[in-house]
DNA sequence: GCTTGTGAAGAGATTCACAGCA
DNA sequence: TGCTGTGAATCTCTTCACAAGC
């Protein structure tokens, strides 16, 4: 199958693939199979062949994926070979955290510059990211390309921080915020929720318990 | 409609609604409509009212939903009587943010304790949680009523802290290792991988490129 | 009037099961 | 023989559209 539309849910599967390639690689696998990948990708062996076939690969059957081969078409369509400059909005516990982060420049994600409202840590450096106010975003976002931008700012800052960023022409937005950004259509939002991650799985905890009493009071 | 099966998808949104919710109440609104909560939350309002219906709500045709009540339903189906012990394992920089976040304190999650390797580090405390060395996990577990881990370290010892968390009675695990943990059926694990965030915006923004050149070397 | 609640249709994702081929 | 690639079946989620009812 050549390489069409990829479904959004394998999308989002393919980056865990790339790893478990790259940890094949290094442990000395030159080629693997659908179920190994399955395997350490917590998934099953069907929907691998499956998310692969998206890609236009050719594993070979019988045989099975040959591992470099894969790690580069899998790359390629995730585009891993660009780089994505992104900026830290919002310099908290989490924000703090997120601007140190080595892992996103080793994966293509430099975190170019940070933003905060609080005039005491502007100009200031935070593992070697400098901290600037948010009104010198649109220059940060000119001066460096900046594609990304991350908001770990308070719920109340968020959709500000949305609006300055989309203005700037950021199209992508990673929204620790725990508030719902409004943003026109051609930017994409994720939203990660630390809180509500845990409240669903409290949901489940909740759902095991013996049924209540007084249900309706 | 009774309070029957709810949805994974569900689930996943109440958590949202329920933060709307409050935010009407604080702003004096008695009643509401799936069409405002709708907009809130940034989701179609059909799927809001298919949503509640799960709930066995009775909003009032013509009118909308109480503020009140629906408050109250949401808050049961989720649970968030209830309060979840956490424990935090690893102290990085994200382990650490997570340790001193406020937010799941306040959701009824409070951080009962934190656990890394490092022996400079145990026995000190972050933001008053206490820190322990990982072979006091199963101590911690019992004696905290611990209801869900948090892992927060590099990936090599991600399996090994889920093992712990797991044989210490723990049935929930919160994953920021960038690593699929393998866990029995009766614990559920949900992953927050950062990188693969990025690495779906990436996507995105790689598809919107012109076509490159060259796509088989 | 206006908004809920819900069958039914539609879209998307997952899984099965097996033909195809090294 | 063994594993891929994929049509078909299935399941889940979303959206439509309208009857029900204040």
């Amino acid at each position: 199958m050549a390489t069409g539309h990829i479904p959004e849910a394998t999308v989002a599967r393919l980056p865990v693939y790339l790893r478990s390639l790259t940890e094949l690689a290094a442990a000395g696998d030159a080629t693997t199979s659908s179920d190994v990948l399955a395997e350490r990708a917590g998934v099953n062996p069907a929907k691998v062949r499956k998310d692969l076939s998206y890609l236009g690969t050719h594993g070979t059957r019988g045989v099975g994926y040959d591992v470099r081969h894969l790690t580069f078409e899998v790359s390629r369509a995730l585009g891993v070979a660009n780089t994505w400059p992104v900026v830290v909005c919002g310099l908290g516990n989490l924000g703090r955290a997120l601007a140190k982060h080595t892992g996103f420049t080793e994966r293509g994600f430099p975190v170019v510059a940070a933003v905060d409202i609080d005039p005491a840590i502007t100009g200031t450096t935070v593992d070697d990211v400098p901290v600037h106010s948010p009104d010198q975003i649109a220059e940060l976002v000119a001066a460096h390309g900046v594609a990304i931008g991350v908001i770990a700012t308070p719920g109340n800052a968020a959709q500000e921080t949305a609006d300055l960023l989309v203005a700037a022409g950021v199209r992508s937005i990673l929204d620790f915020s725990s508030t719902v950004v409004t943003v026109p259509d051609h930017v994409e939002v994720r939203t990660v929720d630390l809180s509500t991650e845990l409240q669903i799985l409290g949901f489940h905890l909740h759902q095991d318990l013996p049924p209540e009493v007084g249900k309706t009071p």
